[in-house]
DNA sequence: GGTTATTATTTTTTT
DNA sequence: AATAATAACC
């Protein structure tokens, strides 16, 4: 039995508010992700509903992850186990792997990331003769915008997004229907396709879309001011049977408008759900009083929104801090300062965060961690899996499970060397289109097509093939291993790099990937098959992957300083904050303002940092920055520029020492230029 | 035909 | 500073 009774009474209304739609209206720390857990589990414990019936859903792996932490805590492994708790994409690719078929795909379907998505629109373009040359990203990114609007490469030029006066647009138009077709032939998917083909699904296959609705009986919903239009449909096709949903959000913390998210999903609730019960949680548990004021005078600011105040119960001392900063190198030495004198005070290093807007950001800050060796872990950014190593492997596995995948195929034909370049495949491709065969069948059929290189290709198609088999009778990470021997792809990194640090570095990625498929066997035993591994791979972050390692203690922060973007960080909380590079064309950001667009979006982005803190805020400038490896000058950004009251922070001039008294700032450079001499001495 | 040196270009945020 | 496109080289 799971008591409700540490829930405030709006809170526990919207846990006991089991049937119907239901909008929760929660300010940053009103206890969001507490409710809905309790909600989970009052409606598993209390009230028998099958867990299997139950559906969660959140934008990022990061909140799936908390959620799916915190449902255990609560239930235990045997009762939380059958609950779905996903997020939109990894909810997709599950759906997708039962039906794809319907869609005249085939089941062992490849998912593209962003460089194989470019390389096709690349080609594209080269193939679309014009004498303007076209931004391959720009181009891209609009074909992204569409999809994520619910248009197809047919209906964009009759839609009101094409502009029959733009070149842009008509190139587009082309690489649009040039990229759809490439897709399919490879049998291969990208991220927008996950829910756009879904819902393809579901509109063509009514039967189909009603099977899920029946199965999931309550559907909830996080952080549903970032839901696009194609995620609004595919909730609206699972809630048809059952009407039993519950979203959650904020619209100042709406911060994804750049991909298609659109606010009046949550502003015109009622409107699509007619019957729909309204929660406003306005308490924030979070944050102390000092820190409160500071975020609502930031927000205020933004005209657009419900209007809300958060408060809080926690009086504090202490206001939050400005730090100006002389350049990136010193504005990550005097954080790491801090974090270690905070350790040495006994605090905790898993209560620290350092939050930025872009994730460029982050290498100095994380060089200067590893110079004082501190320990930290940084979530998003270079995922392990954008590594090349890590790239061509998984592009051999890739093949193995989905020959057609010609990106996967292109990627590793060559690598190692098998003497097959650019020229080579060139006439095996150009066969492959005659005869509108896939890559892979032409090697296999042809491979004389070029005498001089028939041997490497038969010796290589011969490998896949043989792997093929093997996956499919012993075990993964055991095939994994012989297939790296095979290709004796060590050997192949010692040849390509000289300098023994980076080879040395390439080794251990490999070493890390063999190692994660070592754990996924353990972990998943018979259900450890190629497929389930790569589709990890695929949706999961490194993150997630070393959840794998330590699956007791998973309630136990690791003492680590977390570091990571603002986006990343909603709906996560931490005792002391560290908000850097608070500047003009970082936040808000150069493109924002260049493109004169709505700046508001920033603005909430500086909204989610500070209220991100619990009890100590740290906001930090520079007065100079690297771009494009040239110093430039910065300022302080507008969002504390324009606050008209001032008293809601502390402001310091770190580069003059401002900080301190004249007495404090003596001894600190003593002991600073002492530190650099003795570190000079050690070197 | 394949590899490497040179030059041009560029940075948001996530799945 | 890092990466991709292009040109020059083996």
């Amino acid at each position: 039995m799971i008591s409700l009774s540490g829930l405030n009474d709006k809170q526990r209304e919207a846990a006991e508010q089991v049937e119907g739609p239901v909008l929760i209206l929660a300010g940053a720390g009103s206890g969001k992700t507490r409710t809905i857990t309790y909600r989970i589990a009052h409606m598993v414990d209390n009230l028998a509903i099958k867990g299997d019936s139950i559906l969660g859903v959140s934008f990022t792996n990061k909140a799936a992850k908390e959620m799916r932490e915190r449902v255990h805590t609560l239930l235990g492994s045997r009762k939380s186990r059958s609950i779905s708790l996903l997020t939109f994409h990894s909810l997709g690719v599950r759906i997708l792997k039962k039906e794809i078929t319907k869609l005249g795909y085939q089941e062992n379907f490849s998912i593209y990331d962003q460089s194989d998505q470019i390389s096709i629109v690349r080609e594209a373009l080269k193939l679309y003769h014009a004498e303007k040359k076209f931004d391959q990203k720009e181009v891209m990114a609009k074909i992204s915008m569409l999809k994520n609007a619910g248009i197809t490469e047919m209906d964009f030029a009759d839609s009101h997004h094409f502009k029959p006066d733009d070149p842009y647009d008509h190139a587009t138009e082309y690489a649009y229907r040039f990229y759809q077709e490439k897709l399919k032939f490879f049998n291969a998917i990208d991220f927008d396709d996950i829910l756009f083909l879904t819902l393809k699904l579901f509109r063509q296959n009514p039967e189909v879309a009603k099977s899920y609705s029946e199965k999931f009986k309550y559907i909830m919903v996080d952080e549903y001011q970032d839901t696009n239009p194609l995620q609004f449909e595919l909730i609206t096709h699972l809630t048809k049977t059952h009407n039993n949903l519950c979203v959650v959000g904020d619209d100042d913390q709406s911060i994804y408008a750049f991909r298609g998210a659109d606010v009046r999903n949550i502003l015109d609730f009622e409107k699509s759900f007619p019957e729909a019960k309204v929660i406003k949680l306005e308490e924030n548990y979070r944050s102390v009083t000092p820190i409160l004021e500071l975020a609502n005078n930031v927000i205020k600011e933004n005209k657009k929104r419900r209007e809300k105040t958060l408060w809080s119960q926690k009086p504090s001392e202490h206001k939050p801090i400005l730090w100006a900063m002389g350049d990136t190198d010193h504005e990550a030495e005097v954080i790491v300062e801090e974090v270690v004198r905070h350790q040495g005070n006994g605090g905790h290093l898993g209560d620290m965060a350092i939050l930025y807007r872009s994730n460029t950001q982050a290498p100095p800050i994380e060089d200067q961690l590893r110079l004082s060796q501190v320990p930290y872990q940084i979530i998003g950014g270079q995922k392990f899996y954008d590594k090349k190593e890590v790239k061509d492997l998984m592009s051999y596995l890739f093949v193995i499970l989905n020959p057609s995948d010609q990106m996967a195929l292109r990627r590793i034909l060559n690598i190692p060397h098998r003497g097959i370049g650019n020229a080579t495949l060139e006439k095996y491709l150009k066969k492959s289109e005659e005869e509108n065969l896939p890559l892979f069948s032409v090697l296999e059929k042809y491979p004389d097509i070029d005498p001089a290189r028939a041997t490497g290709i038969k010796t290589f198609v011969q490998l896949i093939n043989k792997y093929k088999k093997k996956f499919q009778t012993s075990t993964l990470s055991e095939n994994i291993s012989l297939l790296i021997e095979d290709i004796d792809y060590l050997n192949f990194i010692d040849k390509q790099y000289d300098n023994s640090k980076q080879v040395e570095r390439r080794r251990n990625d490999v070493m890390h990937f063999i190692e994660s498929a070592n754990r996924f066997t353990n972990y998943y035993k018979d259900n450890a098959n190629l497929k389930n591994f790569v589709e990890r791979l695929l949706l999961q972050d490194s993150q997630d992957k070393d959840k794998l390692e330590d699956d007791e203690d998973s309630d136990v922060r690791k003492n680590e300083v977390t570091l990571m973007t603002l986006h990343s960080s909603k709906g996560l909380e931490f005792r002391k904050v560290f908000l850097v590079g608070i500047e003009e064309e970082t936040l808000p950001h150069k493109k924002t303002i260049t493109m004169g667009e709505d700046i508001s979006e920033e603005r909430r982005l500086c909204y989610v940092g500070i209220t991100r803190a619990q009890e100590t805020l740290i906001m930090t400038y520079c007065k100079q920055r690297k771009i494009y490896g040239k110093d430039l000058p910065r300022s302080k950004s507008r969002f504390l520029n324009d606050l008209i009251d001032k008293n809601l922070f502390i402001e310091q001039d770190r580069t003059t020492f401002g900080h301190m008294s004249e007495e404090e700032a003596k001894d600190y450079k003593k002991s600073f230029f002492s530190n650099l001499l003795g570190s000079l001495g050690e070197e």
